[in-house]
DNA sequence: ATATCAAGTTTCAACTATTGAGACAATTAA
DNA sequence: TTAATTGTCTCAATAGTTGAAACTTGATAT
């Protein structure tokens, strides 16, 4: 209840002093013209991880100083960034969250997984995460937490490594080939921790791993302590659509003990690929 | 100075069948050239609640056939929006909820006003909302529930209108008079209930009230039963950056009960402005 | 089968919005 | 004061957007 506290005030940070390589922006995301450049000025306010000035995001900025400015004022006046007018600020603005909120409701597989995760929760007693992939991240979109509860975004919304989560790997393990092949490319095998995969030969060798048993795991691979084990979302089509996973610290329970949780696992998984398929389809092609 | 002249060409279609009125789009938003025509169309999928096809946001698209289609195929390719290949629907895409979780943790008042909202929630064991003004309409950015606990996105990034809700009021009422004006023309007066306030008139004579006392109350002027009192979040120099809100039902207290909270309310939104002061300003101009 | 219609996609010349070097204004520093 | 930095504006050249029209695809009807 109260250490709520604790978490969210020590993140902000100055630049990039935690241990996250995490390459949020453009991987040769080639900018669509006007729109995605002025798009890309977002993603490096977000990278700031803080209210940033002119200069110092026209430092970071691709683009010359006036379409920088330019930039800056279009989107502030679209209320995709706002001005602190006391400090000339710049930082992401609330018409973002608005939308991600929308975004949230309509598009993600959370509201349909919502009832399926609560299940497994109580089941379980252990954490469980609902996540998408957003290009070669994992973007966790639920969470259920038996110690204390969620507090809204900053739980959902957050992005991290693919190659070294349970969930990153399960989804990538029932993509096709080549997008997978194009996913497996844009790792950064950044060594988290002392069991982090290093190479793309070995995440090669566990996705096939994976695509057998559709069960996989996380062995403190991101964070020390932390183990999990996920398993993929697939539509009946066999497209994957998401994935949850079942977290702990290696100081409660082992791998082992998490992985008797396999058969619920996979089983919460298809009920929600069911249902996800059920709500886009309602009655065999009513809602094309 | 932008003209406020409203040439709003959004007739609502008679396939809202939701009782909300809220004009979320554009009130003469007008184009900020290609990128202000591009986040138009986000809008606009926004607003159907549901993911659709190309068709149908081509019909409300304001822009031709090929232009809209060329906004889509450069949202979707930037993960703004999401294309799914089995049913060809277009929704929100998950980039927008990567922004949204990093807008609320560096931008936003919710890291900061966290702790004191689980302060007041515990005093009062009543709901308490954090929000902020987006736009003519409430933004709600975090929420304190005795009940049960409260599940991220589906919360957090909520919009409501101002006129009709606690903290939109007391927010409205602490702007500058060219800024509250502007707002209040923007108002629906949509008359939810049989209290809500249905005139421009009637708002500001309640305004000019709220500024006396700094607390606004919701007489079920939004949904029936439901009531609150609400006070804005000033800065030191008097910009309003938020409002908090305690809210509950008549099934369970009446407006006077509520009533004897305005001073645990107005230091609350005190110790929150301050706190967002300090972080703004470590040390005398430090982030500066 | 063939015709018909609607949805989705592509083309390309006309045009207009974006672009960015540079100048200027407003701060802050020395 | 001068110098340096940050923020804002201008304007001609250019590059990107624009949208009518034509085309493809797929579904439904005749």
């Amino acid at each position: 209840m109260i250490n709520a506290t604790s978490q969210s005030q020590n993140e902000m940070k100055a630049t990039h002093n935690l241990s996250d390589p995490v390459n949020i922006s453009q991987i040769t995301r080639h900018a669509d013209g006007t729109v995605g450049k002025a798009l890309n000025i977002l993603d490096i306010v977000e990278d700031f991880g803080k209210p940033v000035r002119f200069v110092q995001i026209m430092h970071r900025s691709p683009y010359p100083k006036p379409t920088t400015y330019r930039f800056l004022q279009t989107l502030t006046n679209q209320r995709m960034l706002a001005l602190n007018p006391d400090t000339g600020h710049y930082s992401l603005g609330v018409r973002l969250m608005r939308l991600a909120h929308s975004a949230w409701k309509q598009a993600s597989l959370a509201p349909v997984a919502a009832p399926f995760l609560d299940q497994l929760s109580k089941k379980t007693g252990e954490t469980i995460h609902l996540a998408q992939l957003d290009g070669a991240q994992v973007l966790y979109l639920d969470k259920r937490n038996a110690i204390r509860p969620v507090s809204m975004f900053s739980d959902a919304g957050k992005v991290g490594p693919a190659y070294c989560t349970g969930v990153g790997k399960a989804m990538m393990a029932f993509l096709e080939a080549d997008a997978r092949n194009n996913l497996i490319a844009q790792q950064s095998f950044f060594k988290y921790t002392d069991h982090s995969i290093t190479s793309a030969e070995q995440l090669e060798a566990e996705l096939q791993q994976i695509r057998k048993t559709r069960i996989s795991f996380d062995r403190e691979e991101h964070e020390p302590n932390i183990i999990c084990i996920a398993s993929p979302i697939l539509t009946p089509s066999g497209r994957v659509i998401g994935g949850i996973s079942i977290t702990s610290s290696t100081n409660r329970v082992s791998l082992e003990n998490l992985q008797n949780y396999s058969d619920d696992l996979k089983s919460t998984a298809d009920k929600i690929g069911e249902a996800a398929f059920q709500w886009m389809f309602p009655d065999t092609g009513g809602n094309i």
